[in-house]
DNA sequence: ATACTTGCAAAACATTTGCAGTGAG
DNA sequence: CTCACTGCAAATGTTTTGCAAGTAT
């Protein structure tokens, strides 16, 4: 069950990289087709899963949204472990921003006898770029 | 446009009041057919959707599943906004619990220039029940 | 009576899967 | 040569919508 390197699944990972931010699959798709117009959807569902369980990409989930992907920095790469971070919604431009902090202290929150093992974090406002355009 | 009395309406609140916790719409269905039989579940989303916007019902959004909803409580329902709370969800029997408190400083993890206006906290692990059956 | 609501079927999305043919190793 | 990968179609799960019949006010 080892993987094999197909021009798509280079493709996607490049659209990925290249882009810099988070994708949805259809985005990713669109992307990926300038170099293998074939593409399908199924494949780039495939080779996301595929990628992620590789640990080359990052699966992100913001409530209410579809899933979207984003490539794994260098660093967290090579230690084999995603990076912790959280995300920043745009409610206006629909962008996704990585975070790189936390606040800590989730165990306290929770009541007696239950086992925090990990946590999610979602901003929501305005970037930097929108809060300035509406100013 | 104002809201009718039925009692597929009453049906929907009341499985969310006497549940005490979020539940999924096909779980809301299955509850309020006890007491409306012919309940259909476009009818649920139909009135899960009028009970939201008159401040009865929160959507609870947590990432990478589908939306369930929860009955709002008496006292944030009187001053006309939600409660500010977050959510545990048990990895192992998928439950959600409402959490009653909050990190705080959610403003000084954004980067400069952006504007953070809310925010979503969800602690994922086993509850109580779960966390005891395994030990 | 009027017009909001309901139940049903079908549509709209997001994501997954079965399968026969293609291609990487 | 093999067996994983691909494209396509169909299935799945969630949520929405069109429409004719039902019902609260």
């Amino acid at each position: 069950m080892e993987s094999r390197q197909t021009r798509q699944k280079q493709a996607v990972l490049r659209s990925l990289v290249e882009s810099g931010r988070s994708l949805a699959p259809a985005e990713i798709l669109a992307l990926a087709r300038n170099e293998v117009p074939s593409l399908n959807l199924s494949t780039v569902y495939r080779q996301l899963r595929a990628l992620h369980e590789e640990a080359q990409v990052v699966k992100v989930d913001l409530p209410g949204q579809a899933a979207r992907f984003e490539a794994q920095c260098r660093h967290a790469q090579a230690r084999g472990h995603a990076h912790h971070h959280h995300h920043f919604h745009c409610t206006q431009c629909d962008r996704v921003f990585p975070i790189h902090g936390c606040p800590g202290g989730m165990e306290r929150l929770a009541p007696a006898g239950f086992r925090v093992e990990q946590h999610e974090l979602t901003l929501r406002g305005r970037c930097a770029d929108c809060a300035q355009a509406t100013a």
